[in-house]
RNA sequence: GUGCCCAUAGCUCAGUUGGAUAGAGCAACGGCCUUCUAAGCCGUGUGUCCGGGGUUCGAAUCCCUGUGGGCACGCCA
């Protein structure tokens, strides 16, 4: 049975003529007026078209061929049938192919504001996902250099899912994953060695496939600051491995102050490196080895990747002895659905989409449901800059940063431009648009909105009246009606975004909000001297206030109060 | 070459998972401030939904195929 509790008036009243339908044909059936053994999965939507009523359904034309009847002929017959002793229903029409279309009685839409306001903070939230325990991991950049544009839109998105699902009713962990081990590791290791050496006036020659960015020289500068000249005259090994400490101690903190700048808190920071320190590595291994999923192959240790559809095997241990950073991943994998991660999603850069399989097939083989793996893949981030596209290379070093983002484009507009685009497409960002403080920049809309309410809060000297004590049906405008129902939609909407992993929806969502207050304040002024009037508009824009703030929150994006 | 992703208005993109006459923003043009913020509102028109087949009551959406673009194909991560 579905709980009532915490369910939204959208889908309560959805629900409510989802009963009345069935119960109509089976009335109609006991009169023997239609024939079916088994009711087709049917949809009560809210129509495109206000024209087609406040909700539509299109079980006529699905049962049409069982029935042997036409599908205007069912939907008549269920129209003629539905029970309305109570007038919830204003009118019920057949239309187009066959569809139903259901006026509602308006006295619901009454019953949203003063919900709105009473759950204020918690508006929008339900329990739809029952507490379960879902990680999502995200970034996870190499801690071997700054952010770049693609770590600040998965940094946006995985935020952005997680506010998401929380707000669905599930338990939300959010993760970076270090990449503290390795061969970049080592790599990065030369690379600091040599500008430690170099920076001593020494003649020190660089890694080919080194660091080759500025942020390094600083990183060693630091150190120098702190030891001076003390690891010059000293095993190389020993010099390494203590530059590493030092810079990734930096690099790491960095990585957080940026992501803590953009509005991003993890719960969790999971090292590789301790992955290999526990030997969890290793018993992975060994497990998928008892399993028959390894075998060896010119010295090295191969994952069985192609039963499971991947284009070829994968490297787990190399003939060096040392495991690639795929059989890491899957020992992470492994001690994710251990610590009882009902589901787990990853979010990637669409490079990295040839990993999928294997990584999917990992985790079968370890005993687990695959599709408890879920990788949103997104896209990367073309820049541009004066109208030419500005390479990026995090090897060369030739990249524009998170710090630098949020310095010059400021956090809200980057996340909502993040957040905006389908991840599946490419994102072409702008510099010099996303800069500009004009009507162009569409948080600057959605916004403004915000801050117009709370100008007329402001003005309003009064008390604010209380939701129970105001006839609302006064609200009778088309823009006051269209207003609510959009209010009334967020926690659906919410609920539809989270589950179909599309943060992108809320985007267009806080906009159509923001645009139907817009509509609103240019048509309908709210401290007028009808009292009743003035007091029931008053609830409708705290309810908007309170509704837009929610959205914003959950994409990362402050709500201003003046602009 | 093989695999994955993308292709919708002049530009940037939505399109509620297969529904009714495909929508926003920008750009263009015309109107609206003595009023709670004009970073706003109202109006004007634009489509070979990349091409071609198929599935069905119904396709931008699903399947096949062709074209164009991006990405990946390492004992790198």
């Amino acid at each position: 049975m579905e709980e009532e509790v915490g369910m939204s008036i959208v889908t309560s009243m959805r629900e409510k003529i989802r009963l009345r339908v069935i119960e109509a044909l089976m009335r109609a059936r006991d009169a023997k007026k239609i024939s079916y053994r088994q009711l087709p999965e049917f949809v009560v939507e809210v129509p495109r078209d206000k024209t087609h009523g406040d909700f539509a359904a299109n079980i006529a034309m699905l049962l049409a061929k069982e029935a042997k009847t036409s599908p205007r002929n069912i939907a008549q017959l269920i129209a003629d049938n539905m029970q309305n002793e109570d007038g919830f229903l204003e009118k019920v029409e057949v239309a187009g192919a066959g569809f139903l279309n259901f006026f509602l009685n308006t006295s619901w839409i009454y019953e949203v504001l003063p919900k709105v306001i009473a759950e204020d903070q918690r508006y929008g939230t339900s329990a739809y996902g029952n507490g379960e325990k879902i990680q999502v991991e995200f970034v996870s950049a190499n801690p071997t250099g700054l952010l770049h544009m693609g770590n600040a839109r998965g940094a946006a998105l995985g935020d952005a899912l997680s506010s998401l699902l929380e707000a669905a009713g599930y338990d939300v962990t959010r993760e970076f994953y270090i990449n503290d081990a390795g061969n970049q590791i080592d790599n990065f290791g030369r690379s600091l060695e040599a500008r430690y050496l170099q920076l001593h006036g020494q003649d020190a020659l660089f890694p080919e496939d080194g660091y080759h960015g500025e942020d390094i020289v600083d990183t060693v500068k630091n150190i120098i600051e702190q030891v001076q000249d003390k690891y010059l005259n000293i095993d190389s090994e020993l010099r390494r491995e203590f530059l590493i400490q030092k810079a990734l101690e930096e690099k790491l903190a960095s990585i957080r102050y940026d992501l803590a700048r953009f509005g991003v808190d993890y719960d969790v920071w999971f090292s590789e490196q301790s992955l290999h320190d526990s030997g969890i590595i290793s018993q992975t291994l060994q497990e998928l080895q008892e399993k028959d999923y390894i075998y060896e192959k010119e010295g090295a240790l191969w994952f069985k990747s192609t039963i499971f559809g991947d284009e070829k095997d994968e490297v787990m241990v190399r003939s060096n002895g040392i495991p690639t950073y795929f059989a890491a991943d899957i020992a992470y994998h492994r001690n994710k659905f251990e610590r009882g991660f009902n589901q787990v999603i990853n979010i990637w850069g669409a490079d990295h989409h040839g990993h999928v399989a294997r990584m999917k097939g990992a985790v079968t083989a370890l005993g687990y449901n695959a599709d408890n793996l879920q990788i949103m893949l997104m896209q990367l981030v073309r820049l541009y800059r004066d109208g030419d596209i500005v390479r990026m290379s995090k090897r060369s070093g030739q990249y524009i940063t998170l710090s630098e983002l949020i310095d010059e484009v400021g956090k809200d507009a980057a996340r909502y431009f993040f957040v905006m685009r389908n991840p599946d497409s490419h994102l072409d960002f702008d510099l010099d648009l996303a800069k500009e403080e004009s009507a162009e920049n569409p948080v600057y809309y959605v916004q403004y909105a915000h801050a117009r309410i709370n100008s007329i809060i402001k003005a309003f000297t009064g008390e604010m009246p209380c939701g129970n004590e105001v006839d609302l049906s006064v609200l009778k405008e088309q823009a006051e009606v269209e207003l609510i129902r959009k209010i009334a939609d967020l926690p659906d909407e919410i609920i539809g975004a989270a589950i179909s992993r599309e943060p992108h929806r809320m985007t267009r969502y806080a906009h159509e909000l923001a645009s139907q207050f817009h509509s609103f304040y240019n048509s309908c002024r709210v401290l007028t001297d009808d009292q009743d009037l003035r007091n029931a508009r008053l609830l409708l824009v705290d309810a908007t206030r309170i509704t837009l703030r929610n959205v914003l929150e959950l994409l990362g994006i402050s709500a201003p109060e003046r602009m």
